[in-house]
DNA sequence: GTGAAAGCGCTAACAT
DNA sequence: ATGTTAGCGCTTTCAC
């Protein structure tokens, strides 16, 4: 049994497709017994129109494409809650893609949304990607694009960003205020902007706070398993370390739990501060002081900005850079 | 600049659409020369099909919706990379949807599914929903159907579920065979048969092994927040349980968490055992035992039983029912 | 081996 | 207020 379409109702109903369709979408232009008589034939026979068709003369099906490097991961899976939560406001659909931090994938994600003619796409760059072609081609595709998070600075376009840099010159100095001296920074790749800039924002705290760097005490380090190698040799150094920045809440929680397994006391002895926020910081002993990314509404915001410009209601003419603050949560793993 | 088309293809090389159309899809009955020719002229002018179109000839979109309850959730989010991964092997799209455990939304999203076209739904229900009517209209619409995990009984259609039963059984006997004697279940509403499936597990290991049933024990506690009233008294009692067996890691890491701050020592005092072997659980001082619900597979599972049935290459008339095995992954909260 | 024509389901410009 | 016509980009008879 096929889906009824808008001829049969015009069949049925002795009139022409065109009124129909008119009458479907409350055209003016149609009487209200008409409208009424049409609308109530739709609702009987379950009339849904085909999708594709309008979007074949339309040439637009309020799709938007999302990109997310990892879906795994407290952060991004709290993004795609907020996007999928805008796009639902606006009645466009999301059609997601994974690339799972591997170039090759992102590239094939592009191609899979622009073969799709979604009307727009936002997306978060994977750890390994270093050329950016196959964003530039949703730009020449006239598609509308939009980064979030970890932006690709290599491309002139919309995003919309957390303040990694304040987040994490307030949790550092929130260390530093608290009587840590000697602070360890575990931080990622410098590919990163995000990874960039939360080093900077700790480099600066120690700057303002006249600490002294020191090279051994800010390593990459942004995985458990990675995690298992360093934190074990930084936690022997002597004396070790008073206080761990670490650049999200996974090594954080890894930290709290490997030192508390070498008998440090936290946060008397060490303490230590993650950053995102997620679930794992209620469920650490004790429970971890984190920096919240505020992940759902940044996917929010994203998605906002995306359709606004897909709708033409975004009015600024180069780029727009949105900031979503970051927040220092403070609980027990920090003085 | 507008996406070229096969007619701009035609004209350009005089010959007419249905040439173009066929040479493109190296139809036998095209000459090698001209099929060499018009596939050239289409890679210079980087032509690609309009999906909408092709859509709209041949009512089929090549697009598979998923409906999750809740993405910010490890087997969940695991369990969509899963289905991602599978659906990409076979050029489907996925068009997401998130019901966050709310029946009007899961609702909600049927239709969106059922109006742009999928060829099929993978489903895992809301923790609210008690009315099956949305999920008969997808079958009622012809779509194919596939339940993973939280499958709805009121609804017969193929289904992918995890042998919960047996995966709490051996947790439960893991329990008793390290010498716990009062174990406590921090369980689910029985809505959901998986809640259901677990609490049986529970129920008949300690039948089996001769231990009494106490329902002070037996509680539904399946979040975080309830587990911040809950556990404080189950541990009050005197003599307090010396295991609880969670309904998942959440439950189970906060569990940890607080016994340690109560002066208890995991496991010596108290075993603790969750669900899922999600990331928490590396986390946790100490590592938890978990019984690994291998989400990613099961999201494989559930895409590649929907494909086939997509593509008539499933020849099974009956439901479909796959199994996933769990495995109870021993750490450091048990003894 | 290639082309002409019809049609998928819908909308919009142009009648009337 | 309603109908007629054309066309979105493609595939697929049916001719030749």
């Amino acid at each position: 049994m096929r889906q009824i379409t808008l001829k049969d109702i015009a069949k049925a109903l002795d009139l022409s497709p065109s009124t129909v369709s008119r009458a479907m979408r409350n055209h003016p232009a149609i009487s209200v017994t008409t409208r009424k008589k049409v609308q109530k034939y739709a609702a009987e026979h379950k009339y849904k129109p085909n999708p594709l068709a309008m979007q074949l003369r339309t040439n637009r099906n309020n799709t938007i494409g999302v990109i997310v490097p990892e879906i795994v991961h407290y952060f991004f899976s709290t993004a795609l809650a907020g996007i999928q939560d805008e796009a639902e406001k606006s009645n466009y659909n999301l059609l997601f893609c994974h690339s799972n931090e591997d170039y090759e994938r992102e590239v094939r994600s592009v191609t899979t949304l622009l073969d799709a003619r979604v009307c727009g796409i936002l997306a978060s760059q994977s750890k390994t990607t270093r050329e950016f072609n196959h964003f530039q081609e949703i730009i020449d595709n006239n598609v509308h694009l939009v980064f979030f998070d970890r932006i690709c600075t290599g491309i002139n376009t919309d995003k919309v960003v957390v303040d990694d840099y304040a987040g994490a010159y307030k949790a550092v100095e929130h260390l530093i205020e608290t009587g840590c001296k000697k602070i360890a920074y575990l931080g990622a790749t410098s590919l990163l902007p995000i990874a960039n800039n939360r080093r900077m924002g700790y480099e600066d705290a120690l700057r303002k706070h006249k600490l002294p760097m020191d090279p051994k005490l800010n390593i990459v380090c942004d995985t458990v398993e990675l995690a298992r190698e360093i934190i074990p040799e930084m936690l022997a150094q002597s004396p070790p370390p008073d206080a761990i920045f670490c650049i999200n809440d996974e090594v954080a929680a890894y930290c709290t739990q490997f030192a508390t397994s070498m008998g440090f006391n936290i946060p008397d002895d060490l303490s230590v501060c993650g950053f995102t926020n997620s679930y794992l910081t209620e469920v650490t002993y004790p429970k971890l002081t984190s920096v919240d990314q505020h992940g759902y509404k940044m996917g929010q915001t994203a998605a906002r900005l995306l359709i606004n410009r897909i709708e033409g209601k975004e009015t600024k003419r180069g780029v727009v850079s949105r900031l979503i603050k970051t927040e220092l949560v403070v609980k027990g793993s920090t003085r």
